[in-house]
DNA sequence: CCTCTGAGGTGACACGTGTCAGTAACGCGC
DNA sequence: GCGCGTTACTGACACGTGTCACCTCAGAGG
């Protein structure tokens, strides 16, 4: 017969001690006056029980988990998504970890019921929310909220004033373009990740079109062709640009993913990459880096994503809110083979 | 002032019976006679009031947290988990929300101390764990086993009993070989991926030894060479064996990442892949497919080894136990262009 | 009329902890 | 001797649920 787990009663009988001066010393309870000698019995009575709170007794008594949730919602673009999982899962697990909190993970299939997530907050499973992939069109977020239940999205989400994290899109953008730019380029055409009803896909075309102001070149319609996070329709984009008259030098892919198929399209033409055309992408999924050429791209920094998402989480759940709830994390341009040039920038990630 | 959220006593209250039936009703507690309309009518009130039940509450009073955990332990092959963790992520809690369980992810970094996950088990953080890279010298491991928590190693850990998953590492390696001898190759080199230290190193070995013994070729130590996870590993083995007097016209590469490098110094030699010398690799992550030349590769189901480890958790913590603790997982050579021959073979994964 | 049975429900305890208000002992100044 | 403040603790309640033993009442059977 195993005998039955002890609990702060039985090390309270074992120190000669009441329950509360257990719950005192080993909560470290400050202002409190225990004496040493209490404690060091109290201390050396758990550890010889081999003593371990019962967590759910203890939220139940506190109404603190300790716990947030990663929601992580699976749409169309589910390659994108696995390359970003254990870089944001491990900055979120980080930072939890530092402040003293649990991560669940809760991923939504696209075939589950729109808000199936709530439960987590009402059912007093975490003490806050990082929701990814939000929909605007989401009631029950902005219930959640009114309700003053702590969230933070990774994304953006127009209208509502809801924390969130997110990259600085239209930058990274930017400095991918002006890249290009200073390589000589002059005739640029672009490919989005996705259709424009993505906030992210939308960002990273403005980020094009301000790079090429900037330099004085006329915005041209024909040089813009439209993703749809896969390879394919990065093919497709591509040969449609490279059948144009006067087609483009180089081209700014804003995925990874999409550039993939772009780069098929120029080598099924007998062209060269850079040579012929210059790539650039965005994202930096593993991938990148192994492919001939080596895909020069806009580094996302999933770690830094999944840290201040967790980091603005907590702050938000213990009333230490921060000024500023919205955070854009910079991106680095990492270049490689695919644009035509190596130049001195630092690798992270690269040994 | 907001108003407190509900609990069963409201719901009782609003439909006029008693806090116990509440429970019984939301419950669905079987055998038990409740009247329709008395079911209708705590049903409309819990709805009328958006209650939630406290999961705290719940756990404690019912003793069960109907939470699994996956313990991550972060090892020296970064890389290598991290084209895993999605997979094996989503097949864990797949399974888990099949059976109605929650999922903790809790990453171990390699600093820190031994056995820091056992609060988790003796807290009744969760109902039961899965452990990922378990070291055969953890006291904690057996302690957990030995009192009865419910335990799934990924991996294996001779010696103890602790029901496992794994892939079948010997056979995956022996198809790999077999092919290539199947393509004609009768000098063919093997580099682990990582010291025979590692269980899955040694296994892949057997099956590359194995596959030659069976096709009547002796095994020749010459042509062994010990990789160490990354690609650099790979590089500096590959220059050995293509150093050799005979060097061998095929490559069994344990390891994808390892390959990457083994690429590279067959390629820095002037040589061609797969006319020179042919490569098949094990892992299959995902950069494998858009090299130059694709590579081929052992598939590892890494969805079916979250998904097995989950079910067979759940079905220990049920005392629903089977027959077969310990499951191996086939796997299935992906044939692409490195091993120089396509051949008609499906291909998960890809579109 | 009495007993038995099953439907339909309830009261009370248990789960293990956090924490507030309160108490006993003691030193100390006047 | 008394009031007062401080140290060192304790008793009792609260958190919200699951569940077992028990209760009432209508109808059936003798």
């Amino acid at each position: 017969m195993a005998p039955r787990r002890p609990t702060s009663r039985d090390v309270a009988r074992l120190a000669g001690v009441s329950r509360t001066t257990v719950s005192l010393v080993l909560n470290n309870v400050p202002d409190v006056h225990i004496s040493p000698e209490t404690r060091q019995r109290v201390m050396d009575a758990a550890r010889q029980l081999n003593y371990y709170p019962d967590v759910s007794a203890r939220r139940l008594a506190s109404g603190r988990t300790r716990t947030i949730a990663l929601v992580w919602h699976r749409g169309p673009d589910q390659t994108y998504q696995d390359a970003f999982l254990p870089g944001v899962l491990q900055g979120i697990t980080r930072a939890a970890r530092h402040y003293g909190y649990y991560v669940l993970f809760r991923p939504i299939e696209p075939d589950e019921p729109n808000g199936s997530y709530v439960e987590l907050a009402r059912g007093r499973h975490t003490d806050g929310l990082i929701l990814s992939g939000p929909r605007s069109d989401d009631p029950h977020l902005l219930h959640l909220h009114r309700d003053g239940f702590p969230l933070v999205l990774h994304g953006q989400l127009p209208g509502a004033d809801i924390p969130s994290v997110d990259v600085d899109n239209v930058r990274g953008a930017m400095t991918a373009v002006e890249h290009l730019l200073a390589l000589g380029h002059r005739r640029i055409g672009t490919i989005t990740n996705a259709s424009l009803a993505y906030t992210s896909s939308r960002q990273r075309l403005d980020g094009y079109r301000q790079a090429l102001e900037q330099a004085g070149i006329p915005f041209d319609e024909d040089l813009v062709r439209y993703g749809n996070f896969d390879e394919g329709s990065g093919q497709a984009a591509m040969e449609m640009l490279l059948s144009l008259d006067r087609r483009p030098t180089a081209v700014f892919v804003a995925s990874d993913m999409v550039a993939m198929g772009a780069l098929r399209a120029i080598q099924d033409r007998g062209l060269r990459v850079p040579e012929d055309m210059a790539v650039v992408g965005f994202d930096d999924i593993p991938p990148s880096r192994f492919i001939a050429p080596a895909l020069t791209t806009v580094h996302v920094p999933t770690f830094g994503l999944g840290w201040s998402a967790a980091e603005l989480l907590i702050r938000i759940i213990e009333q230490d809110i921060p000024n500023e709830i919205h955070a854009l994390l910079k991106t680095e341009l990492m270049v490689r083979e695919s644009c035509g040039r190596r130049t001195a920038v630092g690798r992270p990630g690269e040994q």
